[in-house]
DNA sequence: AGCACGCCGACT
DNA sequence: GTCGGCGTGCTC
């Protein structure tokens, strides 16, 4: 057992918010401190936060050892709390000091607890009355004995804060200091419940036994859109909070969480906290301590509430678990959904990971038996699936430059007649094209990686983005000779949009894409409109599967689905897939039938087939297959570097460095691929090369990926950051 | 992260 | 001489 209690003069191990990786030894302050405890601590000539983390090494020469200058009046870190910022700082190869940051982001957690003045019923009664001051009287007597601020006062009595201030002066409303921080209300977790479906009970039964065990454990809810996953999940809520426990939901977009926070008053009769970018410093603050004090009991928010200090967390709601935002891809790369379970297993907690179409990784977990599964079936009885085909581009008759099919023309037109709308789906966004030949639809890949070519048009040749190979473009199709068949293909969203305005020139066409929006907000605005009908085709990305309801989209196209198949980016088939499932769902709803179509050049594709088929599990099954096959995640481990400078020829001679020296990554029999240009090979001002590290699933990764960098000084503007488990490949 | 120290080139 | 650029190292 570790001590957790040290007193005054006590050696103790601070971690500390700046970027020094290891612990520094302290004298314990006046009265003591416990372990875990958030101290301010003097660094050279500054004071900065730090947590107890354990006895001092005592390796420091005494002389010098300082004095821990406070205890900061929150609550200790638990020691859960402890283990889980370094297991995942292992994990992700983040310095501890980085996690603590993550943990701590909360503004003016050092600050006194800042009070303010507070209103309620007095005990004298004034000698004249007037109309104002009975009215004041009368709302706090309403309110027995509850306190309100100045403003709340005033505000509900109709009359100005100086009729208030004047019976304070009387005795007849006393004032009070009172914390700033509040307390959340208290949530009832039998408030509103709702009559649910049989499938729902029976799901809701599994989840809350789950949760009365007290005991870790995953499960994945699955269920279309329209099964009511969000009521199921939230009697495991109620479940936990009966059990005095605390929960968390995790929803991967802020846009999402004002109607959800809806819908947990509605459930629960009050507002739970909320914790994302987009809340009030003060609001933040409060969060942060009332988790901390067990006086929140539940919190929905971003993935980085994650990091939130919960004293006693007993569920996690990991909803749309499949989507690829719970992958924090700047500063500390964590993928949310892993850290979550992470989480849970420390602190005997369960994990609920709530989908329509589930990641191949929580999938895999089930087939495995690490994660049970409920799965809801549609409230509607059976599933409703569009009708789903495949355009076999290679007998489309299509002009070079032209990317949507006279089959596919023909169907958008026949929607624009009817006033319904269709979607152009893009399955990557920017421009990023992959070379194929027009006749017999072979892609030019790189002779060393299963990856294809993309055309470099400043270079005016073909570039490998796995390993950096490049090639000239070659004047024939490679593999049936064909003559001015090879085009470019993956045109950016915005050259779609040119062609949809040619091809329907009276049809208002709008592009959706999340690199065109400044701020969510207008994306947001953006994406309503739409769906309000202001718009009769759609040009768009991933980002309108996020979710968002369109009720007048009955047709879908997905322009380039082959661009999963050919290992340019490991997970486009399974977007792909998600994608085409989401419409499913979308279609189901609205009384007007949906009708999903791909474009492609391989329609016997084994993928396209179990895409078009409708069966998951066949999908699954060789999408299982197929990443087994070529050792890529879930069944092989991969690993990103990104080096970045401002100097151009600094990176990528770094990088030509770090792939000739790969010695601690052969020792565990890894390989290593680039270095090529980055996915956004310049990101302000700096020039950025990608190194892939693949190893199978059983290697020490982390450990040879550490020793490998660590051969690797970074001087002046380099830098380094080293990405466990990768989203983008492309 | 900051900040001091120190080593080298360019200036008063 | 000495001012100031920033590369290196330290903070308990």
């Amino acid at each position: 057992m570790t001590q957790d209690f040290f007193h005054e003069g006590d050696l103790v191990g601070v971690l500390t918010t700046q970027p020094i990786d290891r612990m520094l030894d302290y004298k314990a302050p006046e009265g003591g401190c416990h372990l875990g405890a958030f101290v301010e601590v003097p660094l050279g000539p500054r004071k900065v936060l730090g947590v107890v983390w354990g006895k001092g090494q005592g390796d420091f020469d005494y002389a010098k050892v300082r004095k821990v200058i406070r205890v900061l009046d929150v609550a200790p870190m638990a020691d859960e709390m402890q283990q889980f910022l370094q297991r995942a700082a292992d994990y992700t190869l983040t310095p501890m000091s980085a996690m603590l940051r993550l943990a701590t982001r909360a503004p003016g957690l050092g600050d006194a607890p800042s009070m303010r003045k507070v209103y309620r019923l007095g005990s004298e009664t004034p000698t004249r009355m007037t109309d104002a001051r009975t009215k004041v009287l009368e709302v706090l007597r309403e309110y027995g004995g509850l306190a309100f601020t100045l403003k709340e006062v005033a505000d509900m009595a109709g009359v100005t804060s100086s009729v208030v201030k004047g019976l304070v002066k009387l005795g007849a409303v006393s004032e009070e200091d009172s914390p700033r921080d509040l307390p959340y209300p208290k949530l009832d977790p039998d408030y509103g419940s709702k009559e649910l479906t049989k499938d729902q009970r029976a799901g809701a039964k599994v989840l809350c036994e789950a949760v009365r065990s007290g005991a870790y454990g995953t499960t994945l809810l699955k269920g279309v859109t329209g099964s009511g996953k969000t009521e199921v999940y939230l009697e495991a809520v109620a479940e936990c909070l009966r059990s005095g426990r605390q929960a968390l939901v995790l929803l991967p977009e802020i846009a999402l969480t004002s109607e959800f926070i809806t819908r947990v008053e509605a459930r629960f009769g009050m507002k739970p906290a909320e914790w994302h970018s987009g809340v009030t410093m003060t609001e933040r603050r409060r969060c942060w301590k009332m988790v901390g004090q067990g006086a929140a009991q539940l919190v929905v928010g971003a993935r980085s509430a994650l990091f939130l200090p919960f004293q006693d967390l007993g569920l996690i709601i990991v909803d749309e678990e499949h989507d690829t935002s719970y992958k924090q891809e700047d500063g500390v790369l964590y993928n949310a959904r892993d850290m979550t379970v992470l989480r849970a297993s420390l602190n005997s907690a369960q994990v609920v990971l709530a989908s329509a179409t589930p990641s191949l990784e929580s999938w895999a977990n089930v087939e495995a038996g690490k994660y049970a599964r409920v799965t809801l079936a549609s409230r509607y009885g059976v599933a409703v699936l569009p009708k789903m085909s495949a355009i076999d581009m290679r007998v489309e008759d299509l002009p070079g430059s032209r990317w949507v099919s006279p089959s596919l023309q023909r169907m958008v037109q026949t929607r624009l007649e009817k006033g319904e709308q269709s979607l152009l789906f893009l399955n990557r966004r920017g421009y990023a094209p992959v070379t194929i030949c027009r006749a017999c639809g072979h892609q030019i890949g790189c002779d060393h990686c299963d990856a294809t070519m993309v055309e470099h048009r400043f270079l005016k040749r073909l570039m490998c983005h796995q390993c950096g190979e490049t090639k000239p473009m070659p004047s024939v199709c490679p593999s049936c000779e064909a003559e001015d068949k090879l085009a470019p293909v993956g045109p950016g969203v915005e050259r779609m949009a040119e062609e949809a305005q040619e091809l329907f020139p009276d049809a208002k066409i709008a592009v959706l894409s999340s690199d065109l929006y400044g701020s969510a907000r207008a994306l947001k605005e953006h994406i309503e409109s739409i769906a309000r009908g202001e718009a009769d085709v759609i040009v768009g990305t991933q980002l309108v599967a996020k979710g968002h309801n369109f009720p007048k989209l009955t047709l879908v196209g997905v322009i380039d689905a082959d661009l999963g198949l050919q290992g340019s980016d490991l997970r486009a088939a399974e977007r792909t897939f998600q994608l085409m499932r989401q419409v499913a769902g979308r279609a189901g709803r609205a009384e007007i039938e949906g009708e999903a179509v791909m474009q492609t050049f391989q329609p016997e594709h084994p993928v396209i087939r179990a895409i078009l088929g409708g069966d998951e599990e066949a999908f699954w099954a060789a999408e299982a297959g197929e990443r087994r096959a070529a050792g890529v995640p879930p069944y092989g481990r991969m690993a990103g570097i990104v080096l970045s400078s401002p100097n151009v020829q600094e990176v990528f001679d770094l990088g030509a460095a770090m792939a000739r020296q790969d010695g601690p990554l052969r020792k565990i029999g890894a390989q290593v691929f680039g270095p090529a240009p980055a996915p956004i090979a310049r990101i302000r001002g700096r020039h950025r090369v990608r190194l892939l590290v693949k190893a199978e699933k059983t290697a020490p990764l982390q450990q040879a990926l550490a020793a490998w960098a660590a051969q690797f000084k970074l001087r002046g503007e380099l830098r380094m950051a080293i990405d466990i488990d990768p989203q983008s490949f492309y």
